[in-house]
DNA sequence: GACAATTGCTGAGGTTACCTCATCATGAGG
DNA sequence: CCTCATGATGAGGTAACCTCAGCAATTGTC
């Protein structure tokens, strides 16, 4: 077995998970790629879609980034169409965040679509693995 | 259930799988702390102490990275002295990377520690459990 | 009810970890 | 020996974060 090889098949546990978090990261690239639309992008859309509109420093708080980096990505989405600021009418410092109509249909193709990705990701496991590794997953979260 | 509470009990499998890799990135970035060594560093470390002196071009392609920036990996492990380029004496073009004395011992400390943290992390499962999990991801990498 | 402290957003500018492209020295093939 | 390819690196760029300062609006205190 060579060097390459012995690369290829790592067999450590956290070895084995990363790789398959490689592989599941590249997929969801793909998967987003229609929509020329990265990763932080998609995950902001997924918080104003579950929430509707939210502060800035909310969707911050939500995104676990900073609220000057979330000016940043609702400029981003902003320039794209896909959200709205609107004042917020019980304190006129604050912006409120809003999916535009684009942006609910954007948010929710790509909800359909990462869960298209997620059961042909995960549909290769039999419905008991998959069990299994909910379950064990679950362990290791908490 | 509240947003909050929902937010951090997400169930679905990708969802799960992050939340994870989350915990998992997390603790891998505590365990390196005591060297201040950033992930990327200690990559290039332990590719080095698998593989013995390579060309730069030979870590990059290891690392994944263009040659460039394994360029400006090395100057880094460099300059905490845990590497030394040396000319190659088949290629007067080629540099050597290579361990020094110090960057051996770090990289096999630097080892060792991540070893414990795996037990730690993965010690909380039965050993059925690790073994399914291990079944599971390999599948999944595959 | 004035005013000091706090809060919400954003401009300016920094950091990190990557990248590409151009350059220079060396090596390899007709 | 001359052209083309290759290895490393300088110059400069990008993406996604960050902090800090500043301004406007709100809130708490007396």
């Amino acid at each position: 077995m060579d060097a390459d090889e012995r690369e290829a098949h790592e067999e450590s546990l956290p070895e084995l998970f990363w790789a398959v978090a490689r592989r599941l990261r590249h997929q969801s690239r793909r998967t987003l790629e229609p929509w020329e639309i990265n990763p932080g992008h998609a995950r902001a859309l997924a918080v104003l879609g579950g929430h509707g509109a939210l502060r800035l420093s909310a969707l911050a708080d939500h995104l676990h980034i900073a609220p000057r980096s979330a000016t940043e990505v609702v400029d981003g989405l902003e320039g794209k169409g896909l959200v709205a600021r609107h004042p917020d009418p019980a304190d006129r410092r604050a912006t409120l965040v809003a999916l535009t109509d684009e942006g609910t249909r954007t948010g929710a193709a790509i909800r359909a679509a990462r869960n298209a990705e997620a059961d042909h990701f995960f549909g290769h496991l039999s419905p008991v693995d998959r069990e299994q590794l909910t379950r064990i997953l679950r362990t290791l979260r908490d």
